[in-house]
RNA sequence: GGGCGGUUAGCUCAGUUGGUUAGAGCGCAUGCUUGACAUGCAUGAGGUCAGAGGUUCAAGUCCUCUACCGCCCA
């Protein structure tokens, strides 16, 4: 590497991204046991799985936020040192994927059913080999350094073998159970859906309110009278198995044990009394449909009723509902409402504000329904991964998502995980003509029944398959190569750190928690750091509907992968949405322009006794001037704080952090500073060489602490830099900076000298004196500021544009010089006069006025300062420093104000 | 109904264990092609920290209540 190459005018990363991306690639430095890997033999690994985005389509700004955090870490980790495993995959999302194909395979004039099985899952295959392509490649673009070597899919061999095995083991357990029960099943896709698939929603229907006629249950002869029952769902009545009045409500009493008829179905039902009905609802009345309704089921299961289902999987009556078998079930309620109201028995409707529970994919109403499922028995399962967030072996990032894990664990209910999909992994389960069950983990099945040896010949397996989120909840560890136990799985698990999106908790996080908890004997990881949502300037989700998604590829277009990483880290607090715009990107990338911009003029900058090409140099301490000094102790404190901010996860402070000290100390102040060192033909050559290596040695730190956040062109910069023999050839493997001497005594002068040419230029500026013109300056110089005058008066010169700078022993000398309209400048104990170029009138009322204002807010100041030490309380009470602290504030204020006034002339 | 979060400059957001003058970016105003950068530089204006009460020598920060916005669970 050497300096010949002129680097361009304004930072392209479209020019270095990919050649980059390719040369780690080519280094194999991703793998924590790459051949490019500098990671130390004994440090611990720290390990990322990365979340499986789903194969259903392209990467959003959600999963660009969440790779570059993952990747942030596993970066910083990696320069510290550590192996660091980040694990690539894929989920195939039974269920999403499913809905997205069928709407693909519509427009190609199929359907799941035309196709049939095996062919469905032949499209479904083509389908997922192009998304996949796509996902990648974007994963690339971003940046992120996955180990692609250990890429995984869930549907890939060995996650299939996990499953199984994962499911015999808890079979065998009595964890995984078979059970006929009323479940959520949803008829657009026709599959059940587990309780958090379901998503309730309010919604404004209709209160019908119906009669039933009673019977003689005897005769089955119609007899006088009848009850007004009151229903949201009329097409359910087919099912009704019953009616139920509160056992205290007079109204009905009399009528409780009698004998009802169903309509259209002719189903005589009895009318019977139980608590649960609430008489303040509708007639205080209701029908009881055991085969359709969680409650109901409860009520029928006291009363002992029947179940009736009525539907078939498509959402259409079944032949249980006699007439109307074959209607679809809200073309069968109308036909029904008006049969009713034909005969007279319609008696009432009224809006209705109720809660209606839709598909998660689908958006359609979920029917209970009664089916034989397989669950999973959760109960002992989540008490396990309680107690591990209890005892703080898995801590999750924000905190407060704790009490929300902790109440949806405590009242959590079993896990139907059997689905009646086709994509996805087949439950391992075989029936015989009997009905014994032999569960196994053999991929061929069992060679016979468990129970009567029947031949494999006889033996038909369950046709579902598992819930998506099964095999999700054994990620860390089938990734690994579990059930074998391989030398990753020993060395990789558990991870570190899973970071997912909020939304997520309960599907996959506690899935995990609890699968990892009971088949590997310890949590699957220590942090769980949940990341927000991005939506748009507006505070909106983004969706396609809407038409407000940013495209990540389109954004890495126009403003490069960093940029893009930048603004997305900038503004990720944990557990915190956050709003995206083109505004904070072009800000990003005005930022990644600005580091590049700052290296281009070290490079340029190299003092001609430094040879090119030369290898990296410490600047020699003996030669370093207040600035030299000021900026180590500087970058010392970036160093601290990025460090205390990266263990604190708070990443959004590290970018901030590294913003203001590349953009204000370095480019700012050390630069400009170091301009005029460096163009100092009186210096000895070793002290301007010293300068140089000075800001080499800070800029390279700089890099090292930027590179996780924007790897590129911190990358692209470092290569150009000079190198010790010791680096690395890229910064991706090298060493995190370690902690540097914070220096208050050395920071100070300058701070002083910077201070000083602010005021300076303020009383220019507000004098509205020309910025270019050179002005005759005298300083009384200070405390703060006088060891270390000399070394920055030329500085001081150039940048508050004061020629002749003359130095006064003190501040009582710079009266011979004040001539009419010249400005003051006070910074600390420094003091300054400004003359004006020509007459001096033209600016004198402004500066009047200036000196005034400043005077106004100073004893403003001042009188709140001595209003509190005042205080005796205050003074009293308060710590030694803080009380110290007010006074040196006051004699502070005090003293501006003096000379503030003195300055306006007493 | 239960729980959680938010409310700080025109906009988007920081603000550590309570402690000097509440910060940044964008936007705004004024000026500037300053040999790294106009994707830039200099200077400036702009805030009753949602409201009320309390604790404290001291509250944007801790406590209570209220209002509005958002999310989760039922």
């Amino acid at each position: 590497m050497s300096g010949e190459r002129k680097l361009a005018a304004a930072y392209r990363p479209a020019e270095v991204e990919s050649g980059i991306y390719d040369r780690w690639l080519a280094a194999d430095v991703f793998a924590p046991d790459g051949a490019g890997s500098r990671a130390d033999a004994g440090a611990s690994p720290f390990v990322i799985i990365q979340p499986p985005p789903n194969v259903t389509g392209s990467l959003h700004l959600g999963h660009a936020q969440r790779s570059t955090v993952e990747d942030l870490m596993i970066r910083h980790a990696r320069m510290q040192g550590r192996p660091a495993l980040f694990l690539p995959g894929l989920d195939h999302a039974s269920i999403a994927a499913q809905v997205v194909l069928d709407r693909v395979i519509a427009a190609e004039g199929d359907t799941r059913a035309s196709l049939g099985r095996e062919r469905y899952l032949e499209r479904m295959g083509r389908f997922v080999e192009e998304t996949k392509g796509v996902i990648l490649s974007q994963q690339r673009r971003v940046g992120a350094s996955l180990d692609w070597g250990r890429l995984r899919f869930t549907m890939d061999d060995g996650s299939a073998r996990a499953v199984r095995e994962a499911f015999l083991r808890l079979y065998r357990e009595g964890l995984a159970y078979r059970s006929e029960t009323l479940i959520n099943w949803c008829p657009g896709c026709r599959t059940s859906l587990s309780d958090l698939e379901v998503i309730a929603t309010p919604e404004t229907g209709t209160l019908w309110t119906i009669r039933y006629h009673l019977v003689d249950p005897a005769t089955g002869e119609p007899e006088a009278g009848g009850i007004e029952v009151a229903t949201t769902r009329p097409e359910t009545i087919l099912g009704d198995t019953g009616v139920a009045v509160h056992p205290d409500d007079l109204r009905h009493a009399a009528l409780v044990g009698r004998t009802v008829r169903i309509p259209f179905v002719e189903r005589d039902v009895p009318v019977i009394a139980d608590a649960v009905v609430d008489p303040a609802f509708g007639t205080g009345a209701v029908k009881i449909t055991p085969g359709h309704d969680h409650d109901d089921a409860a009520t029928g299961r006291r009363h002992d009723l029947p179940v009736i289902d009525v539907l078939e999987d498509d959402g259409r009556i079944s032949a249980a509902g006699a007439a109307y078998a074959g209607l679809d079930r809200y073309e069968a309620r109308q036909r029904i409402l008006a049969d009713l109201e034909a005969r007279g028995d319609l008696v009432g409707a009224k809006p209705h504000e109720m809660v209606i529970g839709r598909c998660q994919r689908s958006h359609d109403v979920v029917e209970p329904r009664l089916k034989t499922q397989w669950f999973v028995r959760t109960q002992p399962l989540a008490e396990a991964a309680l107690a591990a967030t209890r005892g703080r072996d898995t801590v999750i990032l924000p905190e407060r998502f704790e009490k929300v894990w902790e109440h949806w664990l405590t009242e959590i209910r079993d896990w139907n995980v059997s689905r009646q999909l086709w994509w996805g992994h087949r439950i391992p389960a075989w029936y015989c003509p009997d009905g014994h069950l032999t569960v196994s983990a053999e991929e061929r099945g069992p060679a016979a029944c468990e129970v009567c040896g029947r031949p494999a010949s006889d033996l038909a397996q369950d046709p579902d398959i598992f819930d998506t989120w099964f095999s999700s909840g054994l990620w860390p560890f089938s990734t690994l190569g579990w059930p074998d136990e391989t030398p990753d799985l020993a060395r990789y698990y558990p991870g570190t750190v899973m970071e997912t999106a909020y939304d997520i908790i309960f599907f996959w996080v506690a899935r995990m928690m609890m699968l990892g908890i009971h088949l590997m004997g310890e949590p699957p990881f220590s942090i769980v750091y949940l990341s927000g949502l991005v939506r748009d300037p507006y505070g909106q989700k983004m969706s396609k509907t809407k038409g407000n998604v940013v495209d990540p590829l389109e954004a890495i277009d126009e403003s490069g992968a960093d940029a893009l990483r930048f603004a997305l880290v900038h503004g990720a607090a944990p557990g915190n949405d956050q709003r995206f715009s083109a505004e904070k990107l072009a800000n990003a990338r005005n930022f990644t322009n600005k580091l590049w911009n700052a290296a281009r003029w070290l490079l340029g900058a190299r003092p001609e006794s430094i040879p090119e090409g030369s290898d990296r140099r410490r600047p020699d301490p003996e030669r370093l001037g207040p600035a030299e000094r000021w900026l180590r102790s500087r970058v010392a404190t970036t160093i601290a704080e990025v460090d205390r901010a990266l263990a604190e996860y708070s990443f959004a402070d590290v970018t901030r952090l590294l913003y203001d000290a590349t953009w204000s100390d370095y480019c700012d102040w050390a630069i400009e500073l170091a301009k005029v060192r460096l163009a100092d033909a009186a210096l000895p050559a070793a002290d301007r060489e010293a300068t140089w290596w000075a800001m080499v040695e800070a800029l390279d730190t700089y890099l090292r602490l930027l590179h996780p956040i924007v790897p590129f062109v911190t990358e692209a910069i470092w290569g150009e830099l000079p190198h010790a023999d010791d680096d690395p050839d890229m910064l991706i493997v090298a060493r995190w900076p370690a902690p540097g001497e914070i220096d208050p005594v050395a920071e100070a002068p300058v701070a002083a000298a910077i201070d000083l040419v602010r005021s300076i230029r303020n009383a220019r500026s507000e004098a509205r004196i020309e910025p270019a013109a050179w002005l005759p300056v005298h300083v009384a110089v200070g405390d703060e500021l006088a060891t270390a005058y000399d070394a920055l008066a030329p500085a001081i010169e150039r940048l508050a544009r004061a020629r002749p700078l003359v130095r006064r022993a003190a501040a009582a000398e710079l009266d011979d010089v004040r001539v009419p309209g010249s400005l003051a400048a006070i910074a600390g104990t420094t003091e300054a006069v400004v003359q004006p170029a020509t007459d001096g009138d033209v600016g004198a009322e402004r500066e009047r006025t200036r000196l005034e204002r400043e005077l106004a807010e100073t004893e403003g100041l001042l009188a709140s300062a001595r209003a509190r030490l005042a205080n005796p309380a205050f003074v009293e009470k308060a710590p030694g420093p803080v009380v110290d602290g007010a006074r040196a504030r006051e004699a502070e204020l005090a003293d501006l104000a003096g000379r503030l006034r003195e300055r306006l002339g007493g």
